[in-house]
DNA sequence: ACCTGAACACCGTTCAAGT
DNA sequence: ACCTGAACACCGTTCAAGT
């Protein structure tokens, strides 16, 4: 049967997130899909661009914006949807983190977009907010790649019986997925505090 | 003669300055030395480390802080340094990010390590020290991949003669250098703002 | 319109064997 | 100790030719 764009990027974010992005190569996945490997230039121009779709599907699950109360809650909700979306697939961060810096993925420029609506929000002017949006994401991106490599690298390293790097005291569990999320609203409060700052500074407006 | 780690690495920087970081592979640099592909092996355990060693050499100029006053200017200082330092090789940015994600610059330890005294000077605790330092890095990193990736397909695209793609109002030159570093200093306020409030939310000291 | 076959021009890495 | 020769197991991309 014909093959379809659609299919293909499923087929490609399968090959993700079962063997991670070493071994999405076009042949591999020609061969995954029953086809040739010059059969996927007919769809896709080139392997950049392909990625790029993998990346605006990976992103799907960021997009969704409830109304926040506040800008504050804007952006901090919109940045922990994009980690959660970059974490659910293996190597998810570096893959978007890739096709957004070649500009290959849509759905990263719409997210962009949003971040940039809060930040003006926030009372940033309008020259800037893209500016504020982009410092935005790429912490959120720099953290992501960053904790999703040791996240999986600590899971290729344990073994079936709780054998860990930092466990040799008792009790002591490995610092769970919560220290990283604390981690994480750390940098990002950084962030929204210096977009707050900003706005004070400029111009007095109603506290967000 | 004799080849030694600081030859292959002097070469590869060229290779990068010449030709960018896609030509940077092991096949041409060892044809470039002279030598089989293989005897790179002797002396890197594999292309990553050996991109890690480039990495630091760009990095050196970026590590030299002269004394400053305030942890404002220590922060904002080191961060032109580094910007600077990546701007002046081809994909420099690019390169250096890579090889900072995959742990292999020494030299990017040691930046980060800096800039966690700075935020420590700054009053931010030693436990987040390090994760202020990495925000801020994560914002130089992807800011100046963004510009020089713009930098440079511009400088592909110009032609001898000044026929840029938005200089077709007269008079109106394209928004230059400066403009770029406004916009880098615009980020950088927004982080330095972000740390000093942080800081005044946990405990009241002199204002740096 | 959509895909195959086959080629082009490469890669990173390993390792016995040489000096 | 340091390097060569030669191989292994791949890549992304193109494009005439088929259906």
């Amino acid at each position: 049967m014909q093959l379809h764009k659609r299919d293909v990027v499923e087929a490609a974010t399968a090959i993700l997130d079962d063997y991670g992005i070493a071994d999405l190569t076009m042949r591999r996945l020609a061969r995954e899909l029953d086809v040739t490997p010059g059969a996927l230039y007919w769809h896709f121009a080139n392997k950049q661009q392909l990625l790029g779709a993998v990346a605006d599907r990976i992103l799907q699950p960021a997009l969704k914006e409830p109304p926040s109360p506040t800008w504050r809650e804007s952006i901090s909700g919109a940045c922990e949807r994009l980690r959660d979306a970059l974490l659910s697939h293996t190597d998810g961060a570096e893959l978007v983190s890739a096709s957004f810096a070649a500009g290959q993925s849509q759905a990263a420029t719409e997210f962009l977009a949003q971040l940039a609506d809060a930040a003006t929000e926030a009372g940033v002017d309008a020259e800037h907010a893209d500016l504020a949006a982009r410092t935005v994401v790429y912490y959120v991106l720099g953290f992501t790649v960053d904790e999703q490599s040791r996240l999986q690298w600590d899971a290729a390293g344990a073994l079936p019986s709780d054998q860990s790097v930092l466990s040799t005291d008792l009790g002591a569990a490995w610092p769970a997925t919560s220290d990283s999320s604390n981690r994480f609203a750390f940098g990002l409060r950084l962030l929204i505090d210096g977009i707050a700052a900003h706005r004070a500074s400029r111009q007095g407006q109603s506290v967000g």
